[in-house]
DNA sequence: AATTCAGTCAACCGCAAACCG
DNA sequence: CCGGTTTGCGGTTGACTGAAT
């Protein structure tokens, strides 16, 4: 029996525990049933009663098996600890990763998390991310609920400690993976700011583009954009619609979406009469519709996963990992180049960007540094 | 050697959803 | 549909461990 190879030697486990009276010290509430740690005898009853019955109802088994526990004891004892199934020891970089990618879609939800990690149970990932995984981001300047870089103002100093320190942070593998997506979504965020931006000065004239030379990208008037220009931008940020993975859900479906119109392709709606739009979040884990229905995500959390079919966005990108500026970038980008667009919209020429007026914050000189920010430019 | 303290994890508690008659 | 029961889930607790002092 599989179980019962499992249970003797987690048996052993026990009787060193007990003897070292460890975990709480057993009460008895009103009814005089027995609580605290599980002798090696109680799970024996347990296993022998469940593998020749199945446990049916929790709450008839204890007197069943002759034990002296309340059934939601037996229960929880069964499915953290007794279950052949569960696999003990450390958590893979794999599945460190996996619970790093859901947790950043689905929250505390442990289950839902355990669900996708065979033999892990969720008490096993709760535990292993408050002791772990949060302490993690928290040191490495992220909010643990929002996978974001924190804003207030005691975070500052870490965060700071934390990109100073990223070489020396490099056993942190798979946070670096993670803080490298969250880099590439601060990448995106960039792509639509300036999109918005493109689609803003395309219906109304900026003020930065009065008085500007007509090589100057952001400074030039709105009609020396072309829409294939834009079309290139919007491609880049949105992975087709009918991918050929169908249950993958893309970032941003322009089909149903009021920001579907382009400027002078269809109708005018421009972006920037939409409500904010969210920072799309890569998952390497595959999330299906399905998992994202059961998850039901709350509603701060917009469900994106990345598709591979975006045309001009190499995903995930490769540069350093740098996690994503705050969720508000503000000022559009002043952006310099040296010659002229070509036909087809490409900037062929060297190109400098910077924050208009206003000196750029760490964020937006990482953001800078990057070269997939300056394909857009 | 003794003490302190942060980290770990099994187990409990209470609430809410699901189930059932 | 309703009310009682059962099950599942997430937050919290507290004893043990081991490193630091």
């Amino acid at each position: 029996m599989v179980g019962y190879e499992g249970g003797s030697q987690i048996f052993e486990e026990n009787k060193t525990k007990i003897k070292k009276n460890m975990g709480r010290s057993p009460c008895c509430d009103e009814s005089g049933l027995k609580k605290g740690p599980w002798t090696p005898e109680e799970d024996q009853k347990l296993i022998k009663y469940i593998h020749k019955h199945g446990h049916g109802s929790w709450r008839a088994l204890p007197k069943l098996a002759g034990l002296n526990r309340c059934g939601k004891s037996c229960r929880l004892r069964w499915t953290n600890y007794l279950r052949p199934d569960i696999k003990r020891g450390k958590f893979s970089q794999e599945e460190e990763q996996t619970i790093l990618n859901l947790h950043s879609v689905l929250g505390n939800k442990w289950s839902a998390i355990a669900s996708h990690l065979p033999g892990r149970t969720d008490n096993e990932i709760k535990n292993f991310w408050n002791t772990h995984l949060k302490k993690k981001l928290i040191q490495m300047g992220f909010d643990p609920m929002t996978h974001r870089p924190r804003t207030d103002i005691f975070s500052t100093l870490p965060q700071l400690i934390a990109l100073a320190n990223l070489k020396e942070m490099i056993d942190y593998h798979s946070l670096e993976e993670h803080a490298v997506r969250l880099q590439a979504e601060a990448v995106q965020m960039a792509k639509f700011q300036y999109l918005q931006y493109l689609l803003q000065t395309q219906t109304q004239p900026s003020a930065a583009s009065v008085g500007a030379s007509s090589n100057n990208i952001a400074n030039t008037p709105t009609s020396c954009f072309s829409d294939l220009e834009t079309f290139n931008l919007l491609n880049s940020l949105v992975p087709i619609k009918d991918s050929p993975d169908s249950n993958s859900i893309t970032q941003l479906d322009l089909s149903s979406s009021s920001a579907a119109s382009l400027p002078g392709l269809t109708n005018s709606i421009p972006f920037s009469h939409l409500p904010d739009l969210q920072i799309p979040c890569s998952y390497q884990t595959p999330l299906n519709k399905d998992t994202i229905n059961q998850a039901n995500p709350p509603p701060e959390f917009t469900v994106f996963s990345q598709g591979n079919n975006s045309p001009n966005s190499p995903w995930p990108p490769s540069s350093s990992s740098t996690p994503c500026p705050p969720s508000k970038v503000a000022p559009p980008f002043v952006t310099q180049t040296t010659s002229s667009l070509n036909t087809l919209g490409d900037a062929s020429s060297t190109t400098t960007s910077s924050y208009g007026g206003e000196a750029p914050t760490v964020w937006q000189e990482l953001l800078l540094e990057d070269p997939l920010f300056h394909e857009i430019a």
